[in-house]
DNA sequence: CGCTTTTTCTACCATTTGGTAAGTCTTGGT
DNA sequence: ACCAAGACTTACCAAATGGTAGAAAAAGCG
C-alpha cells in the first residue's frame, strides 16, 4: 500500500505524541492504531513489540537532540558565546518539538523501562560537555564547580520548562511564544552568573 | 483485623510510593495489594476506585507540600531571608520525602487525570506566592518582572532536581547528600540573581 | 453473650492488553 | 505473466485489569 517506510514515520510520530502525554503505559497499541487509521498489528510488524516501539521512538528523539546539540558543541569558530548558543538551541528543539522533551521527561522517570537505555544514549554526548566543560575550567575561563552538576541543574532546568510549555499549551493557556523568550533569558542569566568566573 | 485506619495508612504510603516511580497507568491494584500482604479489595473498600486512591494520595501530599511551605510564607519576622527559608523549605520535603515530589512530576503531566484537581489544590497556595512576590516588587525589594513566570520557573527547576535525585538514588549512584547541598546553593543563587533588584 | 457495624475476604466478570498465526493484497523485478 | 518479498489485515488468545456481589470474620458495644 504505502511505497515508502511512510505508515512506519506516521506511526512514529503519532507514538511521540502519545508518550509524552499519556505516557508509555497510557498508551495502547489498539488506541494508537485506531487514531492512525490502521490495525494493531502493522504497528507490531514495524517495530516487534511495544518496548520495540518505544526504543524506536526514543532513538529518534536522542538522534534529533544530539544532531541540535553537537553542532554547537563542534562549531569551530571558538570565539562566540558557547553557552548562548546551546541554551539558543536547545530552546529551539523545545519550541519546534515539545513532544521530544516531553518524551525525555516520561522516559528519564525512575522506575522507567527506557531509562538505562537512555543513559546508554545519552551518555557520549553528556561525557563530552562535561570534559568541555572541565576544558574551559582548566583554561580559567569558566568557574570551577562540579561539571556534572551544572550540566544536570540546567538540563533539568530545560526539561521543565519545556514540559511546561507543553502543559500550558494544551491547557489553551493564553501567550506561549513571549514568556518563553523570556525564560531563555532567565536560563541564560542563570547559566552564565553560575559559571562566569569573574565574581 | 486492624482496629484503626491502620491499613489505609499502609495503602497510603505504598500507593504514593508506586505512583511516583511506576507511573499511575504503570501501577496494578493487584500489585499493589500484593505488595502489602492485602486482597485488592481491600484497597477497593477503602477508596472507591483506582482513581480514588490517586485522589487521597494527591490529597495527602499537596497537603504536606502546602503546610511545609505555608509556614514559611506566614512568618510574622519580616528579616529574614524568604527566600532562603522557601528553598530550604522545599530542599527539605524533597530530601526527606522524594517520593511526594515525584508524584507531583507524575501528576502535572499532561494528559494526567489528576492534573485539573492539582490544579485546584495547588492555585491558592500559588496565588498567594504571586501575590507576595508581586508586592515585593511593588516595594522594591525584587526586581520587576512577571511573578508567575519566575515562580513556575521555580518550581520546575525544583521538582526537577528533587526527581533527578531520586533517579541517582534509584540508580545507586554514589554520594547524594553533599550535592544536594550543592544543588540547594546553586538554585538559591539563581532565584537571588534573577530576583534581587540592585544590577 | 448477642447484636450491629466495620473491615476483609472469596468468587466472578467484562474489558482491555500485548502478542501470535496465518492469511491477503500490493509491488517490483525478471 | 509470474513470483518472491514486503506491507497490511483478519482471527484469535492468554493474561492482566479495574470493578461488582456477597459471604465471612473481626471489633465495638450493650
Amino acid at each position: 500500500m504505502a511505497p515508502r517506510g511512510e505508515t512506519k514515520e506516521r506511526i512514529l510520530a503519532k507514538a511521540l505524541e502519545s508518550f509524552s502525554t499519556v505516557g508509555y503505559d497510557g498508551t495502547s497499541l489498539d488506541d494508537l492504531a485506531e487514531a492512525l487509521g490502521i490495525r494493531k498489528q502493522t504497528i507490531l510488524y514495524h517495530f516487534v513489540s511495544k518496548r520495540g516501539l518505544l526504543n524506536a521512538v526514543l532513538d529518534d528523539s536522542v538522534k534529533v537532540l544530539t544532531e541540535s546539540l553537537e553542532e554547537v558543541l563542534d562549531a569551530s569558530n571558538p570565539h562566540r558565546d558557547r553557552i548562548e548558543d546551546l541554551v539558543r538551541s536547545v530552546f529551539r528543539v523545545a519550541l519546534e518539538q515539545p513532544l521530544l522533551l516531553g518524551l525525555l521527561r516520561e522516559v528519564s522517570r525512575p522506575g522507567s523501562p527506557a531509562a538505562p537505555r537512555l543513559k546508554n544514549q545519552m551518555g557520549p554526548l553528556m561525557e563530552r560537555a562535561i570534559s568541555w566543560m572541565e576544558g574551559e575550567m582548566e583554561a580559567g575561563r569558566m568557574r570551577k564547580t562540579d561539571a556534572q552538576l551544572v550540566l544536570l541543574s540546567a538540563y533539568s532546568t530545560v526539561v521543565g520548562l519545556a514540559t511546561e510549555i507543553e502543559i500550558l499549551r494544551t491547557a489553551g493557556v493564553e501567550r506561549v511564544l513571549r514568556p518563553s523568550a523570556q525564560r531563555r533569558q532567565e536560563l541564560l542569566h542563570f547559566l552564565r552568573t553560575s559559571l562566569t568566573p569573574s565574581e
